[in-house]
DNA sequence: TAAAAATACTCCATAGGTATTTTAT
DNA sequence: ATAAAATACCTATGGAGTATTTTTA
């Protein structure tokens, strides 16, 4: 399980369709379609119900949503924590003719 | 950053040593050593300082170090909370002669 | 029957390895 | 002088794409 891997669950629990969130994250269907039955696969449960509207939330896609935002968050978190403060560059800007 | 480099950081972080770090997760020395530089880049930190005995973590190694046990933690346990349980496999065994 | 997802390939970027050089005490 | 890290180079795997087939409401 990869940081990537919950991103895409993410995006696709929040757009309802596989081919909405690859258009969302730039990718294409069948790479995130792979990417969520590796998931699958890696936590040995389902996720999602797949329709041909939009897909639902299993049970188990529902608890598994919460812990990823915990981690995405706890991510973002730490990244921004090291990142923002140090690439703000001071002094001033100045066109020089 | 991927989970793996935070795995990675904090091996090396124990272990005090690439080298030693990368015997333990049976990785060579060059691709730890090139994952840390990698996430240095990405954070626009040093994570550690090197000498030819061990290294040493800076400041933000320290910080980052907290953050990655958390991620790492929270992560554990949601894998933990998927894959424990369901596999048990209930049933008795039975040698059949 | 029409959307959305899954499969079948192909390709390439990147992660990893080995060998070597550089660094720091 | 020596242990450890960094670099150079090579290879292979896996992640991504396009085209197509399969699924399900």
């Amino acid at each position: 399980m990869e940081l990537k891997n919950l991103t895409t669950f993410l995006a696709v629990a929040e757009k309802e369709t596989i081919s909405a969130a690859a258009k969302h994250l730039h990718l294409s269907q069948p790479s995130l379609s792979r990417q969520l039955m590796e998931l699958e696969k890696e936590l040995g449960v389902t996720l999602f119900t797949r329709g041909n509207r939009k897909i639902t939330l299993t049970e188990d896609g529902l608890l598994f949503r919460k812990r990823a935002e915990e981690i995405v968050e706890l991510l973002e978190k730490t990244r921004s924590e090291f990142l923002s403060p140090r690439d703000t560059i001071a002094g001033n800007v100045s066109i020089v003719a």
